[in-house]
RNA sequence: GCGGAUGUGGUGGAAUUGGUAGACACGCUAGUCUUAGGAACUAGUGCCGCAAGGCGUGAAGGUUCAAGUCCUUUCAUCCGCACCA
């Protein structure tokens, strides 16, 4: 008998599907369209571990089984390739990342193809590659145009002693990655001028359409989070002293209706009003220091921060514009530059925060309400505001909190002193990176022009080949060290001009490719929107990492070009799947420096190939359960496809005698198991779906335990059991349908058709229980009468055991499910 | 702190959404066979008990003929956000 051997014929279907074009889609096709995918990969020189395998499994198996359903199936593949690691070895090693990219991707395309994935390979992109960055640099100049890309001076990590930028995944407990020992400095910022996407403008009306995905809830509640919206107030408070007078405070507070109570106002430490009064301040040295102090500390670093600390700018008050009050303002880290308006009016009273750093400088506390609870910790905390009455608060008292914010805002609006506001955490997107791995930014700064776009017919603007990938030491990328390259002519007025040395944050490559899919090899345009009207949104979106930047960003680029009319919906992924991670046989994550990583490749050459691999990850939890690998596991699924090609070769030796006894059985197995995978299998839940494959497998053993069965209806339920498995075990099901004497590819075939005369059964067992409790089970007729039911499930020995002699008071039957006697 | 979720055998996990808890596997026990293998096959396997029976879904209450599923309280774990004003 044919054994089975994956190390044999998993090459060489691979081969098959490779020539033959199994999997090759066409984009204009007339049938119905099923268009899904994973995140796409950076090809690092590791090569794929099992969270990869993981990865693209999870949507392979969902699109081999649409496309055997007849879809227009397509699977996309490609790379996310340019990236900092790819750099960094150009540092150390002078070898181009061109190079070393282009090494990674021969490896990658190899070793997806032997994970058994029916991508398209014809149609494969690489984000770094000139044919794919042209139209990264096109959607720049898209949002350009449209006010939507600006820039605007920030503060970047910068390492004094390479002289150059670090991004934030360099900077290592607040030193630079290469120069983080004892004596090191610590990092500090730089000011640079800097391009930013304006995805600010898109927060509402992303955040609105959030509730209506079909996304994993989690990543969706990451997503809201994330943007971050608070219905507050802006409150202007006029300054006073060290010769400020003429300037104004705006601060941004959720809670307005405790305003009476605030007794100082707090800073932060890049606030411009404390570069501007701080030199003045009687304590102006102090003031200096703080700053200085708190500059050095990284975000985190300060959030990390129990206690917090603070400075006050002596001579600088502010005037409550409800009372007119006179109180100081202080500088303190607690209070964060990016969010509201930099600066807050401290209520010491209601705010846990305030009443802290009140308790610490001993600064006064008035309570604004009659129940001296924090109220203002949050957006989303509602104690019922109606119960609270107001107190210490002037014309106000007594009302509730509810009453009082609105009666508030009105008067500090009716006084032009404030007014309502809705504020994001949510900020405009950084896209400048001083890097040479990524697509330039398509900008020409002209002496006499200023900022010039370059035009689309002169696109792309290459990434030259460049002699030292060593950051120049300026702020610049290392593009700067091709001068040749730099230098330009200004597009407008032909005169001397200098490129943008900055390229774009990798981000930006992976916000449309969901659509450069579509048309990978269009030199005409980023994407044929005609076909974006066929194939968008994408029906399912698969991924185990980047649940909040990378879809928010694709959401932003998606909703701005469906505005320009070139993408059919605002939405890039009608469903999103957020997958949890393999962990390690103890439980623990997978991790590099642990060395426990298990290595898909060596699984397949071990001999278990990869049918049994891509069959046991989807087996051992449902896909977004987090579950630990066992090593056991693998051999069970081996063994089950193992037990289905037994089954096959078993019946392709028979010499043809027919035995036709148990065909109802034997159908009535196979329609379960076509039912049961199929609804599985459309809502992501393999594990079971293998069970049921398992279930009938057993059953069609158990079945020919005494004969050899070669009638119509065995045949129907072997070849049904193989295009089940297509999906999970593609190379093994291609071959036992070949052995089956098919010709062309099962994956190509269909999906089995379910026919449910075979679900229903000719009897059927009940339960009976008297109390609540099983005594007995009954075995009826599937159209048998209640009444009947009701009488056969009484007449047991057991049952009439438990009654006990009395009358049940209650008979009730659950259709096809159990007779419940209540005495 | 806020928000979201999850607690089921020795293990991973099932359970038609209120209807026989533990599917399918792993592991374990016993057996069969043998070109002795990390093979294949058969039977058993929630717990206590010889059995009858009893007990069992983190814990405690409740609703119901019936609760893993619904309600209340509570404990634990995980995840996301977090000095967000």
């Amino acid at each position: 008998m044919k054994k089975y051997n994956p190390k044999d014929i998993e090459p060489k279907w691979q081969k098959y599907w490779d020539e033959n074009g199994t999997y090759v889609a066409n984009l204009d096709s007339d049938k119905e369209k099923y268009y899904g995918f994973a995140m796409f990969n950076y090809p690092s020189g590791a090569g794929i571990h099992l969270g990869h395998a993981k990865n693209f499994t999870i949507p392979d198996i969902l699109m081999r089984f649409k496309r055997q359903q007849g879809y227009e199936s397509y699977s996309p593949v490609g790379f996310d390739s340019f990236g900092l690691p790819a750099e960094n070895y150009a540092i150390k090693t002078g070898q181009s990342p061109r190079v070393t990219t282009d090494e990674a991707l021969e490896s990658y395309r190899n070793q997806y193809r032997q994970m058994g994935w029916s991508m398209d390979w014809t149609k494969e992109i690489d984000t770094s590659k000139a044919d794919y960055y042209k139209w990264t640099q096109w959607c720049f100049l898209q949002l350009y145009n449209d006010g939507l890309a600006y820039q605007k001076e920030s503060l970047q990590w910068w390492c004094d002693i390479d002289k150059s930028v670090l991004s934030d995944e360099q900077v290592i407990a607040g030193k630079c990655w290469r120069h983080d020992g004892d004596d090191d400095p610590l990092v500090s910022k730089k000011s640079l001028r800097q391009w930013f996407f304006k995805i600010t403008d898109y927060a509402d009306e992303i955040l609105e359409a959030t509730d209506a995905l079909n996304w994993t809830p989690w990543v969706k509640t990451a997503q809201k989070n994330w943007i971050g919206r608070s219905e507050g107030t802006v409150a202007t408070f006029k300054l006073d002293g060290l010769g400020a007078d003429n300037e104004h405070l705006d601060v941004f507070t959720t809670a307005i209706e405790t305003i009476y109570g605030v007794t100082f106002m707090v800073l932060a430490p890049e606030h411009p009003l404390v570069a501007q009064y701080g030199q003045h301040a009687d304590n102006a040295q102090d003031v200096d220091e703080y700053v200085l102090h708190a500059m050095r500390k990284s975000d985190i670093d300060r959030e990390k921060e129990k206690v917090k600390t603070g400075v006050p700018i002596e001579g600088l008050f502010a005037i409550n514009p409800v009372n007119g009050e006179k109180i100081p303002v202080w500088i303190a880290d607690y209070v964060l530059m990016g969010y509201g308006s930099g600066a807050i009016m401290a209520v010491p009273g209601q705010d846990e925060r305030d009443y802290e750093f009140a308790q610490k400088y001993d600064l006064p506390i008035v309570y604004t309400t009659d129940k001296n609870e924090f109220v203002s910790y949050g957006p989303e905390i509602k104690p019922d505001r109606t119960k609270f009455a107001m107190a210490n608060s002037g014309e106000f008292n007594g009302q509730n909190l509810e009453e009082a914010r609105q009666n508030i805002v009105a008067k500090l609006e009716k006084d032009g002193t404030g007014e309502a506001k809705v504020t994001y955490k949510v900020r405009d997107w950084l896209i400048s990176r001083q890097r040479y791995w990524g697509a330039p930014i398509p900008i020409v700064h002209c002496d006499a022009c200023g900022v010039v776009p370059v035009p689309e017919d002169k696109l792309p603007v290459e990434l030259p080949e460049i002699e030292n990938y060593q950051p120049p030491g300026d702020g610049r990328s290392p593009l700067a060290n091709a001068p040749e390259w730099v230098q330009t002519s200004c597009p407008k007025c032909g005169g001397e001009a200098q490129r943008e040395t900055d390229t774009m944050d990798g981000y930006v490559c992976s916000s449309w490719y969901q659509m450069r899919y579509l048309s990978p090899h269009d030199d005409t345009q980023a994407w044929d929107p005609k076909r974006a009207e066929q194939w968008m949104p994408v029906k399912f979106y698969n991924g185990g990492d980047h649940a909040t930047a990378h879809l928010l960003y694709a959401r932003f680029f998606t909703r701005f070009f469906n505005k320009k009319g070139l993408v059919p919906d605002p939405e890039p992924f009608q469903q999103m799947y957020f997958h949890a991670k393999i962990l390690a046989e103890d439980g623990t994550f997978f991790s590099k420096s642990k060395g426990n990583g298990i290595d898909p490749l060596e699984i397949i050459e071990s001999g278990y190939g990869a049918d049994a691999l891509r069959t046991y990850i989807s087996f051992m939890a449902p896909p977004d359960v987090e579950s630990p690998w066992n090593s056991d596991g693998l051999p069970s699924c081996y063994r089950f496809i193992n037990r289905a090609w037994t089954l096959v070769q078993e019946f392709n030796e028979t010499d043809g005698s027919v035995e036709e006894g148990q065909d109802k059985e034997i159908l009535q197995a196979t329609h379960k198991a076509i039912e049961k995978v199929t609804t599985d299998i459309e809502a992501i839940k393999y594990n079971t779906a293998i069970a049921a494959m398992m279930t009938l497998v057993n059953d069609l053993h158990k079945i020919k335990e005494d004969d050899t069965y070669a009638s119509p209806a065995w045949q129907f339920a072997l070849e049904s059991l193989v295009q089940l498995m297509a999906p999970f075990a593609p190379h093994a099901a291609e071959e036992l349908w070949r052995d089956l004497g098919h010709g062309d590819s099962i994956h190509i075939s269909h999906w089995p058709e379910l026919d449910e005369q075979y679900l229903v059964q000719d009897t059927m067992t009940l339960a009976v229980q008297v109390n609540g409790k099983v005594r007995a089970e009954i075995e009826v007729a599937a159209d048998a009468e209640e009444e009947a039911i009701k009488q056969e499930a009484l007449s047991q020995e057991n049952v009439q055991a438990h009654l006990d002699g009395k009358e049940p008071k209650k008979v009730i039957y659950v259709q096809n499910r159990l007779v419940s006697v209540v005495v």
